[in-house]
RNA sequence: CGGGGUGUAGCUUAGCCUGGUAGAGCGCUACGUUCGGGACGUAGAGGCCGUCGGUUCGAAUCCGACCACCCCGACCA
């Protein structure tokens, strides 16, 4: 007997362990031999392909461009900014020698010490800081409008695929400004574009807001994040945009002549996402099943399933799988034309119906003989459970497949909206706080908490506190809907700001 | 880096207590019957039982060391 669901466990029975089997079922990512490493695999590839694609563009259309700077930091850079070293040295690979020979047990050791031993970048203020300090001498240089895709390396103890590995694949933006107006402006805009990617390609409602310092990039004067809720409840850190005030001018020297004739360091930002990004996109949609894809970046978005069993009309359902493909090929939506696969494998149905279902394609159809009497196709749709699957005329299929998949993006974000919604509650006293964020079952917890909205002294005691007793962080100060007009509910003290709690990945 | 645990086929694992040279399920290959929501039968392929050493006539099994991985903490995009 198959299973009721094609994933198990199912996210009510074991959450974390659901998650993984998603990626294994859907064939993203796997572990590899490195620890800590995965190995993200074309399905998962393609779909990292397409947030880079969208992204990419939204960057250059705030007029960025790309570049790209060494993966090695000299030792030396990363000592330059107290704050920057004491955040990332616990986590940095060394580079120490440049070559391997032959032991006396024939196994290959390091020779050829480095004068200076280099880290693999964590991040790359530092190399890219000391770059544009020999870009920049005058205000006419500025600003710097700089990206690179690039991969990072942090040497984390724990380790989740997409969510935290050691070595992860990102986007980092590196400006540099005249002002600290326009630096300020630009790091918001970069936040802007991060949550509008997120929310209308993703469909992962955010919370945009400010981190409070304890849980600030380790040099920032300001961390601006967006925020988004999970379905176990817990917040995942989707993005972030940072204002770096004259830190890392001062530090790496970056200094230009003004209007005036004097000497100024300038002003930098810098923002990320990462391939943390996909194992957002998983936890905010993917259900019992397996993945669901938001049609915007899915790598495929409808799967045509020929019915071939019966020899003599085999030919002929061939050739009206291929018609179809073809004409939702030239079909556009969104801007890029239909992606239409037909799975002509030579593999049971129910088995290959299944695997498209755990992979998340947005539409699978099916036809067979039947169908093509009737010129139609039998329609199901990933959005909705058991696929609902109903004949649909071709004509009438071809028509509508766009409006169809924007039906499905735009359900995925209304339904992860109210998710988030109605996991999301103020609260006026600590008691009904911890019992928020309280397991009924403490043995085996369900899940449970979500957001609270609460009013906080911002002290870095009560963050402790709450650390402590409950695993519970402050996520952000969110931007829009906060004030400092209340009273803490943890110590009573006025002028508190209000702030969303919530434990994090 | 602390505390706990586990290493047997691609994956999940039985066997270990009480030593006698390895069994299953999934997956894979072939053939047949099937086939519009996870088929079944038959026949196969695949393992120096994590590594090294010790005890023994004999070690997956007992002992020791090492290595690797997993879980729980601390740290984190």
């Amino acid at each position: 007997m198959a299973p009721k669901t094609a994933i198990t466990p199912t996210r009510a029975e074991d959450y974390p362990e659901w998650y993984q089997q998603v990626i294994r079922n859907a064939d993203m990512a796997e572990n590899s031999p490195v620890r800590g490493c995965m190995v993200i695999k074309p399905w998962g590839y393609t779909l990292w392909e397409n947030i880079q694609r969208v992204l990419d563009k939204k960057f250059k259309d705030t007029g960025h461009v790309n570049a790209y700077f060494p993966l090695f930091i000299p030792v030396s850079f990363l000592e330059k900014e107290a704050q920057h070293v004491e955040g990332f040295a616990k986590e940095c690979a060394v580079v120490t020698h440049s070559r391997l020979q032959a032991g006396p047990d024939g196994k290959l050791v390091p020779a050829s010490p480095l004068e200076e031993p280099l880290i693999v970048r964590p991040t790359s203020e530092t190399i890219i800081g000391e770059m544009y300090a020999k870009w920049v001498q005058s205000y006419r240089d500025l600003p710097i409008l700089v990206n690179q895709w690039a991969n990072v390396v942090r040497w984390e103890m724990r380790t989740r695929l997409f969510l935290r590995t050691a070595e992860f694949l990102w986007q980092e933006g590196h400006t540099a400004h005249a002002t600290q107006e326009e630096a300020w402006e630009e790091t918001r805009k970069m936040l802007d574009v991060y949550a509008d990617f997120a929310e209308n390609w993703m469909a992962m409602p955010v919370i945009k807001g400010e981190k409070t310092e304890g849980e600030r990039f380790p040099g920032a004067v300001s961390t601006l994040c967006i925020e988004s809720m999970m379905q176990d409840k817990k917040a995942l850190q989707a993005g972030t945009s940072h204002f770096l005030g004259q830190n890392f001018a001062k530090s790496s020297n970056i200094q230009f002549l003004d209007a005036n004739g004097e000497q100024q360091f300038a002003w930098t930002t810098s923002w990320g996402v990462s391939t943390r990004l996909v194992g957002g996109l998983i936890m905010t949609h993917a259900d019992d099943d397996g993945l669901v894809l938001p049609p915007r970046l899915a790598p495929t978005h409808v799967v045509i399933l020929p019915v071939l069993h019966k020899e003599e009309t085999r030919a002929q359902v061939m050739e009206y799988c291929q018609k179809l493909r073809a004409q939702l090929k030239d079909t556009i939506w969104d801007g890029r034309p239909i992606e239409a696969e037909i799975d002509a494998r030579d593999v049971r149905g129910g088995e290959k119906l299944w695997g498209w279902v755990k992979k998340g394609v947005p539409l699978i159809v099916e036809v067979g003989p039947r169908d093509m009497a009737s010129d139609a196709v039998f329609l199901g749709r990933r959005d909705v459970p058991g696929l609902g699957k109903k004949p649909v005329a071709r004509a009438e299929f071809v028509a509508n497949v766009g409006s169809i998949l924007q039906e499905i993006q735009d359900n995925l974000l209304a339904r992860a909206k109210a998710y988030r919604d109605e996991n999301t509650k103020t609260f006026a006293n600590k008691e009904d706080f911890y019992a928020f964020f309280t397991p009924k079952n403490a043995n085996n917890p369900e899940i449970h908490g979500g957001f609270a909205v609460a009013y906080y002294d911002g002290s870095r005691e009560v963050e402790e506190q709450l650390k402590n007793d409950l695993k519970v962080t402050v996520r952000c100060i969110p931007l829009e809907g906060s004030d400092r007009n209340g009273t803490c509910i943890f110590t009573g003290k006025p002028n508190a700001v209000k702030a969303i709690f919530a434990k994090s990945y």
